[in-house]
DNA sequence: CCAAAAGTGTTAACAGTACACCCATGG
DNA sequence: CCATGGGTGTACTGTTAACACTTTTGG
C-alpha cells in the first residue's frame, strides 16, 4: 500500500466507472437428467462463430438495461436467477420452477469466448427423469439433446465447457450426502431403489443395498421422507414407494 | 420450446451482443484473519457514493479492454483470478501469494449497486495472522480494518455486502473439514493447539482437547502434516510445532 | 420352481463424544 | 506449589462396510 494522502484509489475507481470497456455477462447451464440408469447432460450445437457446430452448454446473456435515470430507478434488466429461469425454459421447455438449479461458479478468464469479454455464471440444474422426455423434444437447428456424460460425451466441447461440465459433476458428486439434490432426479414418489440408483449413477459406483436402506430408514426418522400410499410394480416384487418432504 | 424454422435464437443473441446495455463485473472480498484468538473481516468505509461513509467489504471492477480486433486478438483485460489478485494487494498491501483465497459465489441480482447493472463476484480470502499485522496499516482515507465479525460487526453494510458476510462465513465453516482451508489461517508453523484455536473461532465453539488431538494425529498418519523442528514456547508447557504438508 | 429384486440381520472396524488423569513449565 | 496448558487413556456410542439370509413376486 503506497497511496498518496488524496483518494486516489477512489478517484480511480470513478474514472474506470466511466471510461473502461464492458463486459458481458452470461449464464451457462449444466443441466442433468438420469435416463435409462445414465446420467445425461442436455447439449445443443452451436450455430454462428465461434465454434459453430461443435456441442456446447446451453446458455445466454443476461439481459441487462441501462442505467438508471432519475425517473427510471432500479430497473436494470433481470436478476441473474431469472435469467436461469428464462434460459431454462427456452432450452428444457419446462416450466418455470419445475427444474430445480443452483448456482455453479463464474468463470471468468480473459479470452475465453474470443469474440468479446465474457463472464459466465454456470449454474447446475436438475430435471426430473418423468419430465426429461418433454424437454428437448423440439429438433430445432441447435439439436438439443441428451448426452450419457460417461458413455457419449464428446471430445471436445466449446468455450471452456469441459472445464464447467468437470466442476460441475464434481459438484453434483460432492453434494449428494450434504444437500437434497439426488430428490431433484427422481420423480416425485420413488422407491428407495429408485433414489439408491440416482446415487449410484452421479458417484458411478454401485452401493450395497442393505447400507442404503439404513441411512434411507434414518432419513424417515429424521422426518427427511415419508412413506407414500402405493406400491411401485416393476415386474418383480413390489416396493413401497416414498415422498421427500421439501 | 417454439421456435420457427429459422434460427430466430442465435438471431436474437447477435442483437443482444450489439444491441443490448453491459454490466459491469466487480470482485468483493471477504478477507479473514485470526488476531486474539477472534475470526477477523478486513472493512473499509465508502467513500463516494452510493453508501458514503458506511462500512462495506473491499472490492472493485475486473478491468477489462475492448473487443479483440485484427492486430489485438485475445487482450480482454485482466482473468477474473488477477483482479482478486490485484484487489488483494491493493488492500492488504500483502505480495502476491501470500494471500489464499477461493471463489464464493456471484451476486447479481438488479438493482443491487443503485449506480449501474453491477454484478459481484465474491470471494473469501484468508490471511496468516503472523501477516495480518502488515496488512491495513496505513490509514488511509478508506480506513482499512480488522473488525470481529462476532463482536464488532457494523449493524449494516454498503450494498449486499451483509448477505455476501454471512454466505461466507457459512462457507468457511462447511469447509474446515473438508478443505485445508484452516492451515491458512497459522503461521507456517504451528502447535496443535493454534489449529485447533482456529478451528474453534471459525466454528464459534470449543471443541475438545483430546478428541482433536486424536483427528490431528490421523492428519499425520495420512501425510497431510508433520512434526516440524523446535517447540513453541508460550508461557507454559512447550509444544511441538507442525508443518502443512501442501 | 427359479431368477430377481425387496426386505432384514449380523458382525467387525472405525470414528465421534465425553470424560478423567498425569506431566511439564513459569511464575 | 500451583495454575495452566500439553499430552494421554478410556469407556460408550454411533456409523460405516461387507456380506449373508429370507421373502415376494412374475414368468
Amino acid at each position: 500500500m503506497s497511496q498518496p494522502a488524496t483518494h486516489p484509489v477512489e478517484l480511480e475507481a470513478i474514472k474506470r466507472d466511466q471510461d473502461y470497456p464492458r463486459p458481458a455477462v452470461a449464464v451457462d447451464l449444466v443441466i442433468f437428467t438420469i435416463l435409462d440408469a445414465d446420467l445425461k447432460v442436455l447439449l445443443i450445437d452451436r450455430i454462428g462463430e465461434p465454434f459453430a457446430g461443435q456441442p456446447a452448454l446451453p446458455g445466454g446473456f443476461v439481459r441487462v438495461k441501462e442505467p438508471a435515470d432519475a425517473d427510471n430507478v432500479g430497473d436494470q434488466g433481470e436478476d441473474l436467477e431469472d435469467a436461469v429461469l428464462r434460459e431454462l425454459e427456452e432450452e428444457t421447455g419446462l416450466p418455470h420452477g419445475s427444474v430445480f438449479f443452483e448456482q455453479l461458479r463464474t468463470y471468468g478468464k480473459a479470452g475465453r469466448d474470443p469474440r468479446m469479454r465474457v463472464f459466465s455464471v454456470a449454474h447446475v440444474a436438475l430435471v426430473r427423469p418423468d419430465l426429461a422426455g418433454l424437454a428437448a423434444a423440439g429438433g430445432d437447428a441447435k439439436n438439443a439433446r441428451w448426452v450419457s456424460v460417461r458413455h457419449e460425451r464428446p471430445e471436445r466441447l466449446a468455450f471452456d465447457h469441459d472445464t464447467i461440465l468437470d466442476d460441475a459433476l464434481t459438484y453434483a458428486q460432492s453434494r449428494l450426502d450434504t444437500s437434497s439434490i439426488a430428490f431433484e432426479l427422481v420423480p416425485p414418489t420413488f422407491s428407495m431403489t429408485e433414489l439408491r440408483s440416482v446415487h449410484e449413477v452421479i458417484r458411478g459406483e454401485g452401493l450395497d443395498r442393505g447400507n442404503f436402506r439404513r441411512r434411507f430408514l434414518r432419513m424417515i426418522d429424521d422426518g427427511v421422507v415419508e412413506q407414500a400410499p402405493g406400491k411401485r410394480i416393476t415386474g418383480r416384487k413390489p416396493a413401497a414407494v416414498y415422498r421427500f418432504l421439501r
